[in-house]
DNA sequence: AATGTAATGCAACAATGTTGCAAAATTTTT
DNA sequence: AAAAATTTTGCAACATTGTTGCATTACATT
């Protein structure tokens, strides 16, 4: 588990330190997405808001994560699947956030559909975020 | 114009004061979107932060403006169309942001394509964000 | 183990968002 | 048209979130 955290961080070309390992670790341990403010709430004292900060930043430009647009002001993340390398990502599946427990879902079996623009529009990604209930929810 | 402003603000139960009817303004003399700090900054010292946090607040409730995600820690607002209203937002078009020109049009034409989502799941509300290059800027 | 490089923590700051309350403006009632 | 009731605004103070520069520390390389 260490190992694979290492193995990830070597294999973007990042150097294993141990914030980097612990914030990955949550990610590859969190069903959904997390939120900056999830990170650091986790954490505690473990390291600073900025290392949080750099490292999500670096995350992303790593392909390691992706963003996930959301309307309340808190982007969230998620791991980005193998295909995503440095500054290409491909996660063209669909969001899903629950209104009812919070939680970001990853749908990577759903597939966003191609959308006709109008003419002059050139599309270079598509964010789909659908919200409602989630199945955890729907059966409570 | 000054009108049309007034008579939105009745229309939605509201009591028509100065910087309502200067915000709603700027929606209606915008194509695209706007951030709450493009109206802070094009506002001047005309109100105060907290008018424009508490009106567009309230806009979004009366279903007057929509919310668009986006990925940046900066909600943007845009216009409904007349079928929204207090608490029922219907807005599944296709947002779209320009990478180059930062412009976030709405795209009232291209419809939101109904997904399948694994079971147990059921949205209330679909949001398709898209990023690339606009028709202005593809012709530059 | 020693050196060079990169990441971290700290401090200070900037920007963004929130809350309570008195003053002012708008709406309703008389 | 004026007075009363209600709502909105502005101010102040505060809380949260995000950013930058730089010395210290940790990591990678030799």
């Amino acid at each position: 588990m260490d190992n694979t955290t290492a193995d990830i961080l070597k294999r973007n070309q990042l150097s294993v330190t141990e914030s980097r390992k612990k914030i990955l670790d949550m990610f590859l341990h969190t069903r959904g997405a997390l939120a900056h403010a999830d990170i650091e709430r986790h954490s505690g004292t473990d390291f600073d808001r900025v290392t949080v900060y750099r490292t999500l930043q670096t995350f992303v430009e790593k392909g390691i994560i992706h963003t996930i647009p959301t309307t309340d002001n808190s982007v969230r993340y998620a791991l980005c699947k193998d295909e995503c390398s440095a500054g290409h990502h491909h996660d063209d599946h669909v969001h899903f956030l629950c209104d009812s427990c919070g939680t970001t879902y990853c749908l990577d079996h759903v597939m966003v559909p191609s959308l006709e623009l109008p003419g002059g529009f050139f599309a270079t990604q598509t964010d789909v975020v659908v919200s409602g209930t989630c199945a955890k929810c729907n059966h409570a």
